[in-house]
DNA sequence: TACAGGGTGCAAATCGATTTGCAAACCAAA
DNA sequence: TTTGGTTTGCAAATCGATTTGCACCCTGTA
């Protein structure tokens, strides 16, 4: 391995200047940055990030830390998040919270502190619906971002406005007709999805809707409980049927979609379908899906901001909070 | 920051005597190691990464390399080679190949030796459809494994049997009485794509179709290609039309049986539909698709293994390939 | 000539670990 | 008691960079 010693000795100069001469100090005459440059080509040099970290005690290194990595609204924070990191010289390690063995709050606390020892810059996680997990969060001594709804103000957060986007969608379902809704929460164990519940309930109160024609079932925010909410549908409301299914989150909805479709029903002519939730894969589902949301990639962009202002801006104020609004987007689906 | 020097001191003995504690060296006595660790427990003492991977020259992160993150192929590799890495104690570091800017072979080339910069230990690749690419590739000086079709033997390779699959779903659709077939190809540039396309065409062949009753188009491999492909055999071939459209990859065929969908086509009574993939997503695909391939989840996996092989393993023999073969999986929708 | 001051460059300390070579301590056998 | 071998522990060198404090060389001015 070729070192800054090495290209010292080939340029005739000490190692002070060659380490003056790469990190653009204005230390050094024109003369004598060519000169070193060329020796450093003619080697091939390449500065080893170990030693240069152990030194600055810098690695420019963030991790990156989400529930499921397959999940498509997590699978597009993590795109956003590294195309914008490395705008940024950042590199980004990735790390999957729902690991094997399950979803302990020991194990879940342990693996955040191994997470730390990493000797990362700084964290960026997405939400995770783990009781007393939102009350570690603030312990972690490094810069960090949280997405997802943090009912504390312990670090900084970016969400999506989950409950006035679901309130706008079953005041909007109210006034197009519907008489008799149902809605397919997430775990609420998630803030996100008590919010969102909250909001959609609420909207559908504040419509007209009598509380008894809205039909709740709680889903577990992944594909097979969007199916299993329709399975139970079909039993247990077959002779008082909703007009309309709105999924919390995509995933459910692309399970209950394929249920509904498995039962033969059209949509939305036997049943109409809404989705909280503006992944873009939504819009090669068909037909196409009527929906509210926040891009996950507009989150994870604001997250990477608010990460660098800390970590190259110098802001060093307290926890600040970031919601961006929702936007619907109207298709055939109801 | 606490120091192995800090634990030295409290437990009364020399750096040495830590540093062997921690690295279960046989170097200390039970009693030793007993007190160590309660200095290390009382301090919380956290080995510097960075210092030690100076001094190791090890770093023990892999650096997974894909050109394109959102693509649900690659996302399902990345999650697979995480998950199986992290039991290996190794830390993922995720770069994305397809850079804004563009595929040019001069970028691409500074891409990947600014990788090789960071000191990562081992490298796992995606297929990139670069011209020029597949022979760069050999140039890596650090063990390396490629997913996808590799012309030469320059670094471990772990591919499915495109060519074979592809083929056995050709025989299959000409022995169901399709007579005239459509075929989505992948790009050119890519060599899985070729292989795929060679394979199809000669198991039409063999099985007894004609040439001309082959219509081929040429797509990107990604979603809007396969509206496209599906706008042109409605404007092209309306006269003759094709009974069944078969795809090459999973995203082309998001895209194309969205554009069915439009066009008011069912599946399978109007046009029959295959696709040569085996993501998971592909089973919320509704009518449930009749597919062929290998999960990419396995071949991320045998990656792994093949990389740890030379890590860890020992292995320092000359290049390996490993095919994994295809499973048929036969749905509704052909 | 002498001096102030800006521009350049160097020697050496430092970051926090691992590891080598050597010495002390201990034990059993002679 | 001596000898030989095995444990156990330490001091110091090392990995490859950054950075501080100091010295030197100019040039322009008093």
């Amino acid at each position: 391995m070729v070192t800054i010693s090495d290209v010292a000795a080939r340029a005739g100069v000490s190692r002070t200047t060659v380490s003056h001469t790469i990190n653009r100090s204005d230390r050094v005459s024109e003369g004598m940055r060519v000169r070193v440059q060329e020796a450093i080509d003619e080697l091939g040099y390449v500065p080893n990030t170990q030693a240069k970290s152990l030194r600055t005690g810098k690695t420019n290194i963030i991790a990156l830390l989400v529930p499921d990595i397959l999940n498509p609204t997590f699978t597009e924070i993590i795109h956003a998040a590294q195309r914008s990191l490395e705008g940024f010289g950042k590199d980004v390690m990735l790390y999957h919270f729902d690991v094997p063995g399950g979803h302990s709050i020991e194990r879940t606390h342990q693996y955040l502190s191994e997470i730390r020892k990493k000797g990362v810059d700084g964290l960026i996680m997405g939400d995770v619906g783990l009781p007393g997990m939102y009350d570690a969060i603030g312990d972690i001594p490094i810069p960090s971002v949280f997405i997802g709804v943090l009912p504390n103000r312990k670090v900084d957060n970016v969400r999506a406005g989950d409950r006035e986007a679901n309130s706008l969608m079953a005041r909007y379902l109210v006034e197009r007709g519907h008489k008799r809704i149902a809605l397919v929460a997430g775990p609420s164990a998630y803030n996100s999805a008590t919010a969102r519940a909250a909001g959609f309930q609420q909207g559908a109160r504040e419509a007209g809707l009598p509380p008894e024609a809205l039909i709740r079932f709680e889903g577990s925010y992944l594909a097979p409980s969007g199916e299993a909410a329709v399975r139970w549908l079909m039993k247990e409301h077959r002779a008082d049927p909703p007009t309309v299914v709105h999924f919390s989150n995509y995933l459910m909805a692309m399970g209950g979609i394929a249920a509904l479709q498995d039962h033969g029903l059209r949509i939305p002519d036997d049943i109409a379908v809404t989705v909280y939730g503006r992944e873009h894969v939504v819009s090669y589902v068909r037909p196409r899906l009527t929906r509210i949301g926040t891009p996950p990639s507009a989150l994870a962009q604001r997250a990477v901001d608010l990460l660098m202002d800390r970590l190259e801006g110098g802001f060093a104020g307290p926890a600040r909070s970031v919601v961006i609004d929702a936007q619907m987007q109207i298709g055939d689906s109801a």
